[in-house]
RNA sequence: GGGGUGGUAGUUCAGCUGGUUAGAACGCUGGCCUGUCAAGCCAGAGGUCGCGGGUUCAAGUCCCGUCCACCCCGCCA
């Protein structure tokens, strides 16, 4: 139906005569002359409707509105001089139409097709078919269609195979909540929808398949967030015969290629690598955001010396107290620092301790600390005159996670955060377990799969299981062969290498208190299959739509799927879930609770 | 489950200490207009003020409940 796409149409077309199709963009009527951007997935061209061409056709433009779909015969022609738009590709040329079919016409939109829209994301999700029609979000669709076709490229070049894996699969313990799919021919039985293709990936390294990937949807019943969605896509691979290095230098190579293919951006220096105690240390997450240091400093030792009964009890009940250097903040008002107090409460902590280093020391807690204390903070610090910092003494566990996040937040005010920087970073060795103190037992800190480090792995084995029972253990000083990768604070990937000997496997469901009998009925599979010759093999997942929103500049991963789900995981285009009839209900052998409120 | 912000025309918003005819811009409809590209000018249509209840002579505005969206905590790697 056309010769050409509109936005390809260049002064090199000037004399031919080319059909073109597309969307009525914009419309300019000025009764002699009518102008409409043609507009389709490549971009606009203008075409032009003059009467002395065409008197017939000049009078249907009149009538073309925004949206209706063209099919148009015309000459280019290089516009007349002066008329140029010098801000689009195809600003040179115009076609002066000789044919118009008008193929579909359009109501009137609930909201414009233009990138700079007003129209609330409901809105937005429920018309998506107009929503994607807009420039900026076509084009995250095509960076994420280009992002995952550098990926299959790099992988075939490697060796990997693409092979897929059931949705339809078995519940799972440990992790998020499952969604579960009725079984018809079994009933009272249920499917549940991957959290991941885990225990595949692994069987297909006992299979022999050596190099696996697959870019796969994932689901996982939990609350949403800007980068969290219920169904979400994972690159996910793993191959046998590695060791940690192995995969990491492979995922390296790979996120350089999608940057270079994808961003014609090349990545060269090395990604950071940092042990997970350190990122703790220095950042208070396992997921800094190196594009701005702004460091935690530990002044536990220093804040000793002081008559401050908070920081004080604080230490002697085992916690800590860490600050940051908030350059240049000393002029933030009272309400300003009570904000970011309440805004650190709101994370968990107790309170914000600030002092603000001026002339001398401003604070209302700056009494109790001797002079040669304050300046010895200061110094930990780097504090210079004009400098506040802030301090949270608690837990180590929420001291470091309410400046981490304090961190982010001053990160953005002090606007150390660039666009168009990323910062990768690997974080490794990561402890092997969690303590829960709700359910007073052991975690697996990534999953109950990981192997320990090779070193710890004597312990693991040997180790007296009473010690299962408190916090404190040498458990918690287990180290697993565990690995994340990070890029701009957000956790775009993790992956281990997998336990492959069913006795070490064993020993694992034994410190997770998970009983023999239970492990063979949730994941007896794999054991067995432990059992047949598993090679040692490992491997990674990364998570396509937050990999995808950071090459895109989006703040939400909505931005760069088609159809996203609100945050009460409804799909408004569809509207999606729905009730259904009691029939298939009853087919599937389930009754539900819920009583639908009467609607009178 | 909890905290925060918002919900008024097709859209995005304004609407004060409650006051009788709820406004603006864009969009839409009609007219004029031969070089626009956010076209311009003139005229017009368009409202269950999220929903339910309450207080009041009177509610978009105050109170209670509820629903929806977004951000965050919990949850989730």
């Amino acid at each position: 139906m056309r010769d050409k796409y509109c936005g390809d149409v260049r002064e090199t077309d000037v004399g031919s005569t080319l059909s073109l199709t597309g969307w009525a963009n914009r419309w300019r009527d000025h009764g002699g002359l009518v102008f409409i951007d043609l507009r389709d997935r490549s971009g606009v061209v203008q075409i032009v409707f003059s009467p002395e061409v065409d008197a017939e056709i000049h009078e249907l433009a009149h009538k073309i509105r925004n949206e209706f779909v063209l099919q148009v015969k015309g000459e280019v022609r290089k516009r007349p001089e002066g008329t140029e738009n010098p801000s689009i590709p195809t600003g040179q040329v115009e076609v002066v139409v000789k044919e118009l079919n008008v193929l579909n016409e359009s109501k009137p939109l609930p909201f414009m097709i233009e990138d700079e829209t007003e129209a609330s994301e409901l809105l937005r999700l429920r018309h998506r078919y107009l929503d994607l029609r807009r420039p900026v979000i076509r084009e995250n669709i095509i960076l994420r269609h280009k992002t995952a076709r550098a990926v299959r490229e790099y992988l075939d070049s490697q060796g990997f195979l693409e092979v897929e894996t059931p949705v339809l699969t078995k519940s799972t313990p440990e992790g998020a909540r499952d969604y579960l799919v009725a079984s018809r021919t079994n009933p009272g039985h249920f499917y549940a929808l991957p959290q991941s293709p885990q225990l595949f990936k692994q069987i297909l390294m006992v299979s022999g398949l050596e190099k696996y990937y697959q870019i796969v949807k994932c689901f996982r019943d939990e609350d949403l967030r800007a980068d969290r969605q219920p169904e979400f896509t994972q690159i996910d691979l793993e191959m046998s015969f590695v060791k940690r290095d192995d995969v990491i230098s492979l995922i390296d190579e790979m996120i350089k290629k999608v940057f270079k293919d994808v961003l014609g951006k090349e990545l060269n220096e090395p990604f950071a690598r940092l042990k997970y105690s350190e990122a703790m240390e220095r950042f208070g997450s396992d997921k800094p955001d190196l594009r701005f240091s702004l460091e935690l400093k530990d002044v536990s030792g220093l804040v000793k010396e002081s008559s401050f009964k908070v920081f004080l009890d604080t230490l002697s009940n085992g916690g800590i107290v860490k600050g940051l250097n908030a350059k240049g903040l000393a002029r933030y008002s009272r309400k300003e620092l009570d904000d970011l107090t309440k805004e650190v409460q709101s994370f968990g902590a107790k309170g914000l301790a600030w002092i603000k280093a001026k002339k001398g020391f401003e604070s209302p807690i700056a009494k109790f600390f001797p002079e040669q204390t304050l300046k010895a903070v200061a110094d930990r610090l780097e504090a210079e005159e004009g400098d506040l910092m802030l301090f949270v003494a608690d837990k180590p566990q929420v001291v470091n996670d309410t400046l981490a996040r304090l961190r982010q937040e001053l990160g953005g005010r002090l606007e150390l955060i660039k666009d168009d920087v990323y910062k990768l970073a690997w974080i490794t060795d990561y402890p092997l377990f969690e303590w829960n103190d709700e359910e007073k037992r052991y975690e697996a800190m990534h999953h109950p799969f990981t192997s320990p480090m090779e070193e710890d792995l004597e312990m693991f084995l040997s180790m007296d299981t009473s010690e299962l029972q408190t916090p404190d253990s040498k458990l918690s000083s287990i180290q697993a062969q565990a690995y994340d990768i990070v890029l701009n604070g957000y956790e775009i990937g993790g992956g281990s290498i997998r336990i492959h000997k069913k006795a070490v496997q064993d020993r694992m469901f034994e410190m997770l208190k998970i009983s023999p009998e239970e492990a063979d009925t949730k994941f007896g599979f794999l054991l067995e299959a432990l059992e047949y010759g598993a090679p040692p093999h490992g491997g990674i997942a990364l998570g396509l739509d937050r990999l995808v929103m950071i090459l895109a500049g989006a703040q939400s991963i909505r931005d760069v799927i088609a159809f996203p789900k609100t945050q009460k995981a409804v799909c408004p285009l569809s509207n999606a879930p729905s009730s259904v009839d009691e029939k298939q209900l009853k087919e599937l052998h389930i009754r539900s609770l819920h009583v639908e409120p009467d609607q009178d």
